[in-house]
Order: C-alpha cells, then sequence, then structure tokens
DNA sequence: CGGCAAATTGAGCATTGTCAATGTCTGTGG
DNA sequence: CCACAGACATTGACAATGCTCAATTTGCCG
C-alpha cells in the first residue's frame, strides 16, 4: 500500500532543518524520496542481524528497538526508538547489518530504497550533512549506555534508563504531566541495563518507595525529578537536544543540567 | 609547527577510498585540506566533555582512547583508536563535546579546522559519504562495547576485548607474528570493560594459564586464536572490516568468524 | 472463566568488588 | 653502576551486588 508521503515525512524534515540550513531544493528532494509505506504489528524484526540491506527505514509512529545477541543466547538491548526517528540509516551505507531491529509496538514505518538514500546524500550533500549529525548522536547515546552498564549500579542504570526515556518522550511531544507509557517489560529493561529481570523488579520497587517515581501498570511518571535524576547521574549533554528538533524547553518539575563543572587534574593540550 | 599534509593524509584517503568511490577532484580536495600537524605527549586531552569544539582530529601515529566519568567519579573508556582514524569528526558536527579523547602513548595528529571539515563534506559529498561511514563502524564498535560490559563476564569480556585489538592492529598493520603492544594499563583495560584492575589481573591470569594467551610485560600474542574466539564469543561482523582499508587477509593463525547461523525464533518483516 | 504473559517474591549462592599489603619493572640522578 | 622513586602488577581475605531457581500472584483478553 502507497500513501501520499509527504506529510509522513514533514515531521522527519523539521527535524533536519534543526540541523543544517536546508533550501527548497534540499526539502523538495526529501520530499519526493521514493517511500514505501507499511503498517507493522509488534514484535516484527525489520532488520536481522548478518542481513545485506536494501533499504533504510524511518519511524513515523511508535516504538522500536535495536538489539544483539551473545553466543550463549543473552540478549542486549542497545536502544529504542520513538516516533520520527530514523531508526536505520545504517542500512543505506553499511554493507551487513550488526544488529537487529525490532517493533515494540504497532508502527508506522516508512522504507527508502537504499540507492534513493546514497543518491540523495551525494545529489544534496546538506541533507547528507543534517541526517549523518543524527547517526552521531545516536552514537553520542551508545556512548552514553556503555558508560551506563559499565561504571552504574543496578539502580542508578534504571533511573538513567527512565530519565532518558523521559527526556526523549518529552521532545517527541509524548509525555505529558502524568508521564509517558513505557512501552517495555521489566525483561526488556533488563535487557537494556545489563541486569536480570528479577534484579530490574526489585529495584522498580525501591525507586517507587523512594518516591522517585509512580507506576501504574506501565505508565511511569516521575513526581521527583530531581532526585531521580541524582539517583541516576542524569546529564543531558549527550542527547545534544540543541541539535534535535521538538520541544527543547523545560516542563515543569524538569530540571535542565547544569553546565559541566570545571576541568582539573590531568593536563590539556 | 607546519609539516606538507599531503604524505600524512594519503593513508587516511585510501581508507576513505574503500568506502565510496573519488575522482581526482575529490582527492585534491581533501589532501589541500588545512591541516595543522602537532605531536603531543602520552596522555594528555585533546578533547573535554563540555567543550566546544572548533577543529576536528585525525590520528596520524600512536594509540588515543575517548572515555567518560560518571557523576561519582567512575571512569568508562567507550573506545580506543589506532593510527588512520579520524577519531574525532564529531568535532565538526557537533556543538558541545560530550567526551573525553585523550592520548595514550606519543602521537602525531592532524588538526582541520571544523568549518574547513563542513566546506568539505557540502562541496565533495562522496568525500563526506566516506567519513561518515567512517563514523557509522565506529557506533557500530559502540554497540558492540554496550553487549560486552553489559552481558558478558568478565573472563569473556577481556578475551573480547584482545579479540578486536588484535583484529584492528592486524588491519593497521601494527601486528605481527610475535603479537602485538597493548598499550593499555591493567587498571585502563578494567575502565574499557567496566571491572577492577583487581578483577583484570586475575582474570589476564587465567586466560594466560589457559594458554589462550601470552605476555610478557605490555606485549600480548594469541597463540590460541580459535580458543580465545571461543571464549570471547567474538564475532568481527561488527568490525566491518569489508568497508575498511589495510589489510583485510587472513593471518596465519587468525580465523575469520563464519558467518551467522539461520535465524531462528521470533517472526520477521 | 480459563489461558497466558508479565510481575512479584523468597532463599541461597557466585561473580566481582573492596581494602590493603607486597612485589616488580623502568627510568633517572648521583 | 647503583640506589631510589614511582607507577604498575600481583596476591590474599572478606564483603556485597546482583544472579539463579522456583513458586506464586496479577492483570489482560477472548
Amino acid at each position: 500500500m502507497t500513501f501520499p508521503a509527504v506529510p509522513l515525512l514533514t515531521p522527519t524534515l523539521r527535524k533536519l532543518e534543526r540541523r543544517a540550513p536546508l533550501d527548497d531544493d534540499d526539502r523538495r528532494a526529501f520530499l519526493d524520496l521514493p517511500v514505501r509505506y507499511q503498517a507493522v504489528d509488534p514484535n516484527i524484526y525489520l532488520v536481522r542481524e548478518g542481513d545485506r540491506p536494501d533499504r533504510s527505514c524511518l519511524l513515523i509512529s511508535g516504538f522500536a528497538i535495536r538489539h544483539k545477541m551473545t553466543e550463549t543466547g543473552e540478549r542486549q538491548v542497545l536502544s529504542f526508538h520513538v516516533a520520527g526517528d530514523f531508526c536505520d540509516l545504517e542500512g543505506a551505507l553499511l554493507n551487513v547489518a550488526d544488529h537487529n531491529l525490532q517493533t515494540l509496538t504497532h508502527c508506522e514505518l516508512a522504507f527508502i530504497p537504499r540507492s534513493a538514500v546514497r543518491d540523495l546524500i551525494l545529489s544534496h550533500p546538506r541533507i547528507g550533512m543534517a541526517m549523518w549529525i543524527d547517526t552521531l548522536i545516536d552514537s553520542s547515546i551508545f556512548r552514553e549506555w556503555v558508560v551506563n552498564v559499565g561504571r552504574r549500579d543496578g539502580r542508578a542504570r534504571i533511573a538513567h534508563l527512565l530519565c532518558e526515556f523521559a527526556r526523549r518522550m518529552e521532545v517527541a511531544g509524548l509525555a505529558d504531566a502524568a508521564g509517558y507509557e513505557l512501552p517495555l517489560t521489566q525483561e526488556q529493561i533488563a535487557d537494556a541495563t545489563g541486569l536480570t529481570a528479577v534484579h530490574v523488579n526489585r529495584v522498580l520497587k525501591t525507586l517507587t518507595s523512594e518516591g522517585l517515581i509512580r507506576r501504574t501498570r506501565r505508565v511511569v511518571s516521575i513526581p521527583n525529578w530531581a532526585g531521580l535524576r541524582r539517583a541516576a547521574g542524569f546529564n543531558e549533554t549527550y542527547l545534544h537536544l540543541d541539535q534535535v528538533a521538538g520541544h527543547p524547553g523545560v516542563q515543569p518539575g524538569f530540571v535542565i543540567a547544569p553546565a559541566m563543572p570545571p576541568h582539573g587534574g590531568a593536563p590539556s593540550f
């Protein structure tokens, strides 16, 4: 099934415009991309590790995750994606997929042929640069996840995941005063934080009893943002929100992380 | 001090040519980049978290690492870089540095103004695409590190780090039959694997006694590559070596990972 | 009202961390 | 050429965070 692409791609275009200045020709070229629109059920693989991709994809609505398995069969979630994310640009530029991409909820997707993305990048380098910046921000988030699973204890890891989710949902316009829906099972949270589902359950109970979060089924709200931020050691610099479209403003109850403290110690260049 | 840039940038150019076809104009534009060459001591910060970068940098010789600290002062190493790596392209495209970049050994570097990199990307999109692919491969490596610290035990984590190092050194032409020099202290290995230096020491002892590695001071050799690979669960797909320049061939004693086993289980799209 | 996936809880345990002491290598200055 | 300093590596004893296994409860859906 094919739908008019323009309204579907417009939010993503607005996001790209925030990264690099585009002219009318750039905008037209982007909106003229040959996209195939498709609605997809929850828990469906869009890309599998080892695939040789012939397309790229963009998430129009819903939630998706990237993940990877070890040889011993343990799963690690690598990132989650929300509406508007260009969640598989790798598909256009890398020859073999190094991880899986799977829907979490019902999703609407736009598939774009690999060759069309490459042609666009070469013919309209400003758009290419904007999309590149998108993947660099993803990269920054992966780095923070390395820190999260490498150097924080269970409580801080989960608090950090919740903080990141809250901020990203907010920026995507998907969070309100009541909180946000966390489309993850406790097992998926475990796979994202390098813990077990049992331990996640215990930590969520602790965070709730400490008054840092409130939960009813899958909806999470954060009655004590400052406290959760402190528990997580959350500093949102890594989200590069100055280069992300949406609602960059501060919501009531949310506090933007202060600037980094001055450096000390090791010599600088 | 300024040196003729051409011979210094040539290896990197060769690497880029492997990612996207370039013409003479592309090559000339790249080699004409206004670079400042500089030799730098070990343990010097090139970029600090929070910096607003005005340049990008490229590692001509030596080793460098990226790292990040948590609020509680724990360090996590995010990646290591070898000669030829364009190790801070983010500096040209992101507005604020989200991590630190530090030399490990004595290094030779090429610094390129942020504006020159951006101009090159816009005027020569094929070069831009090639550099973009470079950062996507970095991103793939970050993903594998998330898996490493999130889902492998200490022994597998360290084995995996050693496997990755071995392959990358080999591709960069820096490993020989005798092994390679690992320019990391045990504490730095700990910071890269989310362990403590004490535990790293014990694991290295185990790996040595199992005959999987051999060590003399900082030089590591791998007498049993298949065994180390098995201990690590190492599958080099994530290095995207088909898109990396250098010596893609197999060295004696090294075995390229077989293709992924067929998928099973969850539904695919 | 079943059937099922997800959440919750308890008990025991192991991988890895902490603390602290000691050994080893390398470079430097006398 | 040797002694010393300092960084790094190694080892031991003990503690704890988070895992395993297993049972039970809860909420959702047809």
